[in-house]
Formats: C-alpha cells, structure tokens, sequence
DNA sequence: TTACCTGCAAACTCTTTGCACCGCA
DNA sequence: TGCGGTGCAAAGAGTTTGCAGGTAA
C-alpha cells in the first residue's frame, strides 16, 4: 500500500498535477482495485471519497493514460474499457468462470511467428482464455 | 464470390431462416467486406438494398454471431465491434498505420506458455501490432 | 491573478428494445 | 392465418464535452 505521497509523487513525475481526486483515483488503481472499470472506480470513489463526479472520473483516467501511468483495454467479453496500473508489457488471461483477468507476465511466453517478412511486428499482445483451477486439499 | 443461393443454403443450414436482408448482408460480409463494423454494413446497405433498418443490421449480426456464421471481435483501439466470417480460430495483425486488420493463421505461429498448472488454458488470441511494409521494386 | 481543475448536465456514439406492420409459409 | 422478420423511433449503456464556478500556486 503506497501512501498519499508517493503517489502524488509518481504524478508529478509524470508531468500530471497531484489533485485530491487524481491520487485518490491512482492510489485506488495501484493498490485496491484489479483491473476496474470507470464505473468501479466511481462506486469505490462514491464510498471513499467526498465528493466526485463521474465525469472527474472519466477525466482524470484519460489524464492517466495519457501520462503513461496507466493502460486501458478492451476484452472481447466486455463492452467496458479495463484500467491497468501494470503499464510494461504483458500478456492476460481471462478466467471464463469468474470472469477475473489476471496479468501474464511476457517472460512466461515464448511466441515463435513465421510470418512474411512483410510485417513488421511491433508489439504481441496475447490473451490467453479458459479457467483456473484453484488448488484445493 | 458465392451467389445468393449457396448463401442461403447456409443460411438455412446454420438453422437461420433465409430473408432477403440476411442473405445480403452475410454475402456482403463474406465476399466483399474486410472486417466490417455495423456502421460499414449499413453504409453498404443503403448504396444496395432497397431498404434496411440499422436495427435490422444490429439484429442480423447478432443472429448470425448466434448462429456461428460470424464472429465479432472488439479491439484495443477501437470502440465499434468488428465482424468476421472467418469462424475457425485464428490470430489478427493490426497495421498501426493504416488500421487494417488481417488475419493470421495459427499454423504459421508457435505459442510456447509455462503458466503454473492451475491455468487451464481453452484458447489463445494473439494480436500483433505493427506495419505491414508492402514491397516495393 | 491566473491557470488549471472540478462538477453538472447535456450531448454523443454505439447498440438494443418495444411495438406495429407486413409478408411468406 | 399466424409466426417470424422488418422498420421505426425511442431507450439504454458507456463515454465525452461545454461551461460556470472554485481552488491552489
């Protein structure tokens, strides 16, 4: 759990200006919330937070991403854009029971692609879907 | 490019009554669209079909995704869903430049994970990013 | 003081839905 | 004749924007 000001220092360092609201939303983002919503983020900030409106909301996360603090994502499942604190690359896996989307660190993928020399791959962004088994006794 | 009749006969084989409309639009996307969104079936429609509603398009794909003729797809960088005929599975590269889509067979890509035995992975989707340098003399 | 941020509401985009009509089996 | 498909318009979800007021450097 990183406290109120180091976030607002990562903010600064990002070139964004540390407001109430932005390290609420941040810290939230960084230390709670798993791959939240908008709508997430504004019920978390409806309980947590004086005062918020959802267009503050919506504002200060594409303030973020365009910081580079975050990411935003779209899933196929989901008609919602994803937030992601986890800005290096790396790959999901989406659990289709439950529906939780878990990061899949790059080094644990080997992607080996024999295309036409044509393409000139820049980034590979894979998801990977099924179901977790949780270990039981 | 297949004629009305064979698209029919798909049609009615997939267990979807075969109507004008639908016969169009599958023909459309099948022999003729790159992976349209709605937006673009409906523009064709208007320049081809006597008449048709967008509520007519929305419905339409949507029983045809039911019916496993197409699949929809939603992007990273695009809010609109994006619909293929291409129904066996397969990967996407995603020309940055200029937006195309195209589609990558999974013979010509090797996926090697080492996800702990817990992932119980059903599929993998892979998007590749980048530019497609098209040759020059 | 001034630039920037916030809140509110309205607007906007994409998609779905309710309902009346119509046509084909 | 009836069931299902279509068209229209309105509603819905998610997101963005314009503007007035506020707040901190």
């Amino acid at each position: 759990m990183l406290d109120a000001k180091t976030i607002a220092a990562k903010l600064e360092e990002a070139g964004v200006q540390a407001t109430a609201q932005r390290i609420a939303i941040y810290q939230y983002i960084v230390c709670e919330a798993d791959h939240p919503t908008a709508e997430e983020i504004k019920d978390w900030a409806d309980q947590n937070f004086p005062k918020m409106s959802l267009a503050t909301v919506y504002n200060t996360l594409n303030i973020l991403v365009a910081a580079g603090l975050l990411k935003d994502y779209r899933f196929p499942n989901m008609s919602k854009v994803i937030y992601d604190s986890n800005v290096v690359h790396h790959h999901h896996f989406l659990d289709d029971e439950t529906g939780q989307l878990i990061d899949i660190d790059p080094d644990v993928v080997e992607v080996t692609s024999k295309l036409k020399k044509e393409f000139h791959i820049s980034q590979i962004q894979i998801l990977f879907r099924g179901t977790r088994q949780t270990v039981r006794k």
